[in-house]
DNA sequence: GAACAGGCAACTC
DNA sequence: GAGTTGCCTGTT
């Protein structure tokens, strides 16, 4: 049974931000703002209404979304730690309402071994179809979905099988993974104790995993927050804010979240340029 | 049609 | 250890 309930004001939770911050894929606008996501085999709508951020789901599921959306961290303080001179607290400003999502291991971890020089389009569209064929039907009140498969499912899989995904190169790497996760040789349950940095060295062992696939991974699936992913937006946004150099390990215990800022802030900012 | 996109790994010096 | 190159595919 599908109910709506309210979760918090909408600085405390921004669905455009927090979905489009780049940390998730599977959670699509609707048309009106409202977004729709799986995660872990169940579905959800997330929307506001006179500012505050609401949320459509089975009732018994509440619990997993209030752990999933990160509910029992404080926001305010975190924000507060990483508003290091003025461009970090510009961004911390803008970025107000994200939060980073406590995604599943395997799926975050798999998700961006499949991001790497690629587009959001395009990742959106591998993972969809990865779910669509592997993963199992879901009737939501929002129609057919599909859960993202296992790492057990996917080991299963031959090469080949993976062709209708056009996922290139990753395809290998995608089923190494799955195997590697499948069988306990990297374990994610463990790799989960670990602190940010020795995780990331952790993941690193998997082909196809380097630091910054590691640190997503880290980051929103194992959801250690003081992980720093590094791509070519942060890059660009570290060369021309610090150009007098950069150390994340500065930031403290919510690094994470103040590179989710820069990068939506970043983000956002090339976007109003091309409009 | 070449260059590039939210990297990685193997190789060079 | 810093720099270069190939890798699948889709888009510009």
């Amino acid at each position: 049974m599908y109910k709506v309930f309210e979760l918090c004001r909408e600085k405390d939770l921004s669905p455009y931000k927090t979905f489009e911050c780049g940390q998730c894929f599977r959670w699509n606008d609707d048309g009106t703002g409202a977004y729709i996501g799986v995660a872990s085999g169940r579905a959800a709508r997330v929307f506001l209404s006179g500012g505050n951020t609401m949320i459509e789901c089975e009732e018994e599921d509440l619990g997993f979304w209030h752990n999933y959306l990160d509910m029992d961290t404080n926001y305010t303080a975190a924000r507060e730690s990483i508003m290091i001179g003025d461009y970090l607290t510009e961004c911390a400003e803008y970025g107000e309402g994200i939060r980073i999502l406590r995604q599943d291991y395997w799926e975050a971890l798999c998700s961006f071994i499949i991001s790497q020089c690629n587009n959001i389009p395009r990742i959106k569209s591998i993972i969809e179809k990865l779910c669509a064929l592997f993963g199992e039907e879901m009737e939501t009140p929002w129609g057919v979905k599909y859960t993202f498969p296992t790492a057990s499912r996917v080991a299963l899989l031959e090469e080949p099988e993976l062709a209708p995904l056009r996922s290139g190169y990753r395809a290998a790497y995608i089923i190494n993974a799955a195997r590697a996760v499948a069988s306990g040789e990297i374990d994610l349950e463990y790799a989960a104790t670990l602190d940010g940095n020795e995780a990331r060295k952790y993941l690193k062992n998997l082909n196809g995993v380097g630091d910054k696939v590691a640190n997503c991974a880290v980051l929103f699936g194992l959801h250690r927050m003081n992980a720093f992913p590094v791509d070519v937006w942060i890059k660009r946004a570290l060369k021309e804010h610090m150009p007098q150099g950069f150390d994340a390990s500065s930031l403290g215990e919510y690094a994470g979240l103040a590179q989710q800022y820069m990068f939506f802030h970043a983000r956002e900012q090339a976007a109003a340029l091309k409009n």
